[in-house]
Formats: structure tokens, sequence, C-alpha cells
DNA sequence: GTGGTCTAGACCACG
DNA sequence: GTGGTCTAGACCACG
């Protein structure tokens, strides 16, 4: 499925719920696929089921996917998120904190839109 | 000079970095100026020195300030930096984080764009 | 009859006692109605005999239905049930729990009580 | 402070989350007050601080409290929240259990009313 | 088999 | 000192 870089930055949870993401949107995992369980899991990224438990609750918060009890996980059904300004705000400053690295090793403004489009071409399938 | 947000996602030491990083951008700091010592920025921001130092650490690390003992601490000259790839990785991948968790919230790629531009406006004074 | 919802927090075998309980107050199923065996209950819920067993079980301890051996089993006739203190607490901090929730989410005491009100209209046919 | 009751029906995790949010409603807790540390709470109340960090997590995405890493835990200002229709549709599918069972234990509609108001009476200082 | 809660305890970041 | 992440592993509820 996918696997943990221990180089990575990002925390192990935070990997996990990106990856999960990533595969929803490309529609690897489709609206109502189970996913792994949390043991089957922790134990194909060799991390411990309290991660990955961690790593669902964010995910299920985030109506990514559902959790049915004694029967597994699955992947929700789209639906339209209201925005939370809150997050968007962490996000725009992620976002600027990132641009200002780029600028600094010598990126123009349009080498990071060029980055960004990279990046979607990367986890859309198709947008029209 | 700048204040720190409590509430913000990014560590202390991050928007520490963050925060002159931009002003040097800006062109608020420019090369050859003085910058707080770290003493003097822990006080201003009440914040533990310890992270100041920390802050400034990776600031030179990174050539945008460098220190003159018993001098004090002084924007560096401008210079081609050399590009860590593995630095440039990390970047692709908090920004990857940040388009899919934008994705989710329903922002196009047009969207996403646009919010890079909009970072461009604030932080460089002119570009052509 | 009723059926089950994944999605609902409550454990499936608290549904089911919940279900059956609002069936006998409103009147649907009657003293000495024969209530779906255990088997034909779980197919019709699609949920696994042991469940439904196991809220029988409390049903019955209840005395809300009996199980004669060989027959089935029935609603049980009404009796003036003692109250079991312990149980009362635990309802109280339950009750308690919910008002708390209700009034962080606005909800004014005169607000709470209205919905008591309207909970009663939909499980009581008429109560003078 | 207060203590869990290990006889009570709630898991250790909700007792945290009802104790401190009650304290806070009653005013015992300001907005501002710092609520004790994970460890301290854990050690007072012989639970892991895993528990304890599972409950503020829990507190903070209601906003009832922020924590300020490397400082503390602290009340929350009061905001006004947006009401959650799903989170407000499990409470009433719980009102409506706790409802049914006193009803079951011979409660009036009067009774069940005056038990909420007696609730009120408990958390409440003063509502005009 | 599934997820959920909890303990015991290590290690990290910030103060 | 503060909280945050993570591991290892037990035990429970539901299937």
């Amino acid at each position: 499925m996918f696997s943990i870089d221990v180089i990575d930055v990002r925390l192990i949870c935070e990997q996990i719920i990106d990856n999960i993401k990533e595969q929803v949107i490309k529609g690897i995992l489709k609206p109502g696929d189970q996913v792994p369980s949390v043991r089957q899991l922790a134990s194909m990224l060799t991390v411990n089921t309290n991660t990955v438990t961690k790593a669902y609750g964010h995910l299920e918060r985030q109506k990514i996917i559902e959790t049915i009890r004694g029967k597994g996980t699955f992947v929700a059904n789209i639906t339209v998120k209201s925005i939370d300004q809150h997050e968007l705000q962490d996000i725009r400053k992620t976002l600027k904190s990132s641009c200002m690295q780029l600028h600094y090793m010598g990126f123009s403004k349009q080498d990071v839109l060029e980055e960004i489009i990279k990046i979607y071409e990367g986890f859309i399938k198709e947008e029209k």
C-alpha cells in the first residue's frame, strides 16, 4: 500500500493520514472500500497500532473514513465539507512558510506555481 | 518587530525563523543590518532564550544571518544558495500535504494557485 | 420492525434494547405479544445473533420480555419495577453529561426542558 | 479536584471531560486559569498520562481549554460555538434512551423534568 | 476477526 | 517543569 519514511520530516501519524487521503483523492480507495484494519496497517508499516488508531481518528473527524464497530473501517461518501476558517489560516501559514523557504532557495513565484501544478498532476487523476 | 502567536500551529522556533526570513525578503532587514541579540529578542517576544538561540542557529546555517563574536548578529549578504535536495523534498511533501487538505476543503487547483499568488503579494515588495 | 444505524454512537446492543423498549412503551408491542426470535431478529437487522442474545438478556433482566423455553420470547406483563438506585445514578450521570454538553452548545435550561418534552411526545402515545 | 469513580458507567476519559466541563460551567475554573498538567492530573487520579492527554485533546477540540506548548493548559475564553447537528442528534438519542429507561422505572414526564431541573441546580451557579 | 480503551514507560520540543 | 508522539502490550465489545 505505502510505507513510512523514517527520514520524512512529517510525524508517522501525519504520513499515514496523508497517504490515505492521497489514495482517496486519486480514487485508488473509493467510497465504501474497506481500508486496512488497524492491526494490518500497523504490521504492514511496522508501527504501533495506537499510531494507526490515532491517524484513523483524525481521518474520521475529517469525514474521510468511517468506522463500523466490529466490522472495520471504510472510505466515507464524499460530502461537502464546511470550511473551518481556523484550519484554513493554519494551512495558509504553512504555505507561506514553504514559499518563503523556496524563495530563499532561488525559486521565483512562477517556479513555485509550477511546483504546485506538478503536485496536482501527482495526486489528481483527472480534473476538468 | 513581530510577535509570537501562542495558538499558532507552528513551533515558536519556526515562527521566529519565518518572521526574520520574511523581513529580510521584504527588505525591512537589509544585508549588514544588526538583528536583535538573542536576549533582546527573547525578552521582546517573552520566549525562552534557548528558543531564540535555536532559531538563530537555523538562520545561520541557512546563511541568512551571521554572528560576529563580540559584535552581534547581522543580516548576511545575499548569496546564491545551493539547493539542498533533501530540504527541497521536505518542502514538496509539506506543500503536497497542504494541497490535499485544501482539495478536501473544496479548493480547486486554480483556487490554490490564487492562494499562492496572494501569499506572494504579501511578502514580496515588488517582483517583475 | 426497526433497523440498526451503523453510524449511531450507541452500541448495536443498546440500539436493539432501546428500540424494543420504545415499541413496548408506545404500545406497538403489547404484553403477551411474541417478539421475533433471536435468529429472526438477527437476520432482519443483519447483525450477529450474539448481539441480539445479549440485548434480549438485558431486556429479560429488566422484566420487559420473558422467554418461555420451546415457545419463544414474549412481552412481559407490566409490573411495578423496584427502582435500582445504582442504575438510577448511572442514568443521572448520563443526563448530566448530556445537559452540560447542550449547555456548551448554547442551550438554556428551558431549551433542554423543551427537548425533553419533545422526546416524550415522540415515544408516548398519550399521557394525561 | 475530583476523583475517578471506578464503578461509574462512563469511561475514565469521559469522566475527566465531564468533570473539567462541570468546573468550567460552575465557574470554579475561569477563562485563563491553568488546569492541572497532564502529569499532575494523571497522578492525582492515578490514571495514565495518555488518558488525560486524550481527555484534554477532546476538550481542546471543543474549545473549552487550550494548550500552550511548554507552558501548560488553560481554560479558553468562552466563544459562541456553532451547533454541530450530528452531535446534537447523538445527544438527543442518548437523552431519549435515558428517558425511556426512567419511564420504565416508573418516572412520569414531570418527574423527569424535575430531574433535569435538579441537575441544572447542581451545575449552574446562577442563571437569570 | 474488527476497533476502542487503557497502562507503563521512553524520548522529544519548549521553558 | 510543560505537552506531544510513539512503542509494547493487555483487555474489552462486537462478529
